[in-house]
RNA sequence: GUGGGUGUAGCUCAGUUGGUUAGAGCGCCAGAUUGUGGCUCUGGAGGCCAUGGGUUCGAAUCCCAUCAUUCACCCCA
């Protein structure tokens, strides 16, 4: 197929019959923020590219080799979003929301982009939901972040996701934490990865992460950072956890998570799925206590959460969870004939503008044409408009689904099919 | 960036040891006597057999390359 005809890699349509499942999980998602006391916030696509070297931190794989980065006309160096908390710190501070009451509760629905290879659950433009929650340091803010989450899931019918939790400290433990790894790694820092070798000066937690198995097998008695956390985050982790406890939330703790954004302190979160392929990480977050500070705000604590769109359906899908298709159209009008068309373009109008979905012919077909339309279009109820219907003002009103015609004057037809939601035909 | 699988109609797929004009089902359009859908029947439109080379008298079929797609590694949502 032809480059013109063919969307690019990563990339695809959503089409009709798909749209009303997104329509679906918006809706619930959107329902869901308003009563946690979100609001939304829409930020542009792109933003400058220092903002994501910044904001989601050098060291990353999305910032050092997933960016879509170009020079504009005018010569600024432009990234499309690969992340949505980057562009909302920076419109919080940009915004002085510093000065709004606190917390400032945010939420997002958008397509962000990131060059990958592709796979089940991967594409280079996918939707995140996301919330950003600012302001507040307590451990409860972790917390209601997270029962957000779990009653969302729930309220969808996704009962198989496993939540995982981590502490990765603040900057002042982990600083004492990369000391002793580093001191644990000296000496076998020769029979480490390349990238590893790399790390171990710049980030050296993320070594943790690594999944060469050469890397591995020097890591087996590694210090864990959740070990050796300061007293404060111990402390602020402990509350976490019981509070998760005490609403009934289950939880296990994944002393790998290290999420791959550079500036997530304590609390860090995923919502993981084992049924939709590799790809299982449906939901990730956490705290990002200096983030606003190093994006040049004052220093403001937040926690957020970004959660895969395309994977959420993925995982309802794999559950067999069944999203209700929309309305079908009440009516549909076919006509026979140039009286009749111009009485039924009224019609149809005054129909719709009673919030009738109601369909009519526009193609000038045969009447055996229009019926069978209407039956692909699954109509609930068909008339047909011909010169004896417009002289005498009698139709036949057609239940598509029994089959059954009953003779009704024109004029009752609008309160016949508003009454027929209902149920009463 | 690295591996494996797959590329034939809008969709799902047949296509024999290489052998005339490449098929089916679904979908689309039209018809089966007057102005009525679903079931059935008939007909029609729709293919550079991914692309480019090669082997051969002859290639959808065999070989090579490229591209696309898909799954996985890595990483993440």
């Amino acid at each position: 197929m032809h480059m013109l005809t063919k969307a690019p890699k990563g990339t695809r349509d959503i089409l009709p019959d798909e749209i009303y499942k997104w329509y679906f999980v918006e809706e619930k998602f959107r329902q869901i923020c308003h009563q946690f006391g979100y609001h939304e916030i829409r930020i542009p696509v792109f933003e400058h590219t220092e903002l994501f070297q910044r904001g989601v931190g050098e060291t990353t794989d999305i910032v050092q080799k997933e960016m879509y980065t170009f020079d504009d006309k005018g010569g600024r160096s432009i990234t499309l979003r690969p992340e949505g908390t980057a562009g909302v710190v920076r419109s919080y501070i940009e915004n002085g929301m510093a000065s709004w009451p606190q917390p400032v509760k945010l939420f997002y629905d958008i397509a962000v982009y990131r060059y990958e290879n592709v796979q089940k659950g991967r594409y280079r433009e996918f939707h995140q939901f996301g919330v950003e929650l600012f302001g507040a340091a307590d451990p409860s803010a972790d917390v209601e972040v997270i029962s957000m989450l779990h009653l969302f899931f729930n309220r969808l019918g996704i009962k198989s996701l496993a939540l995982n939790l981590n502490s990765i400290g603040c900057p002042t433990c982990r600083a004492a934490y990369n000391e002793r790894l580093k001191a644990y790694l000296r000496p076998k820092l020769e029979r480490l990865c390349s990238t590893c070798k790399d790390r171990y000066e710049r980030n050296p937690m993320r070594i943790i992460d690594c999944k060469e198995e050469s890397c591995r097998s020097e890591l087996v008695d590694a210090p864990a950072l959740l070990d050796y956390i300061c007293e404060d985050c111990s402390r602020h982790f402990e509350k976490v956890k019981e509070k998760l406890s005490a609403m009934g939330i289950v939880y296990s703790i994944d002393k790998g998570i290290v999420r791959g954004l550079d500036y997530y302190t304590r609390t860090v979160f995923e919502f993981v799925s084992d049924t939709i392929g590799s790809q299982g990480t449906v939901c990730g977050g956490g705290r990002y206590d200096g983030l606003i500070e190093a994006c040049g705000g004052k220093p403001t604590p937040g926690i957020g959460f970004g959660l895969g769109i395309e994977r959420l359906l993925l995982q309802m899908d794999s559950q067999g969870i069944v999203i209700p298709q929309p309305d079908p159209p009440d009516v549909f009008i076919g006509v026979i004939g140039d009286r009749a068309e111009q009485f039924s373009e009224s019609l149809a109008l005054k129909l719709r503008t009673a919030g009738i979905t109601c369909h009519k012919d526009i193609m000038g077909r045969s009447v055996k044409a229009q019926m069978k339309y209407a039956n692909k279009l699954n109509a609930r109820f068909a008339v047909i408009l011909g010169d004896s219907e417009v002289e005498s003002g009698k139709v036949e009103l057609k239940n598509m689904v029994t089959g059954e015609g009953r003779d009704i004057h024109i004029d009752t037809l609008m309160d016949r099919l508003l009454k027929s939601r209902q149920g009463a035909v």
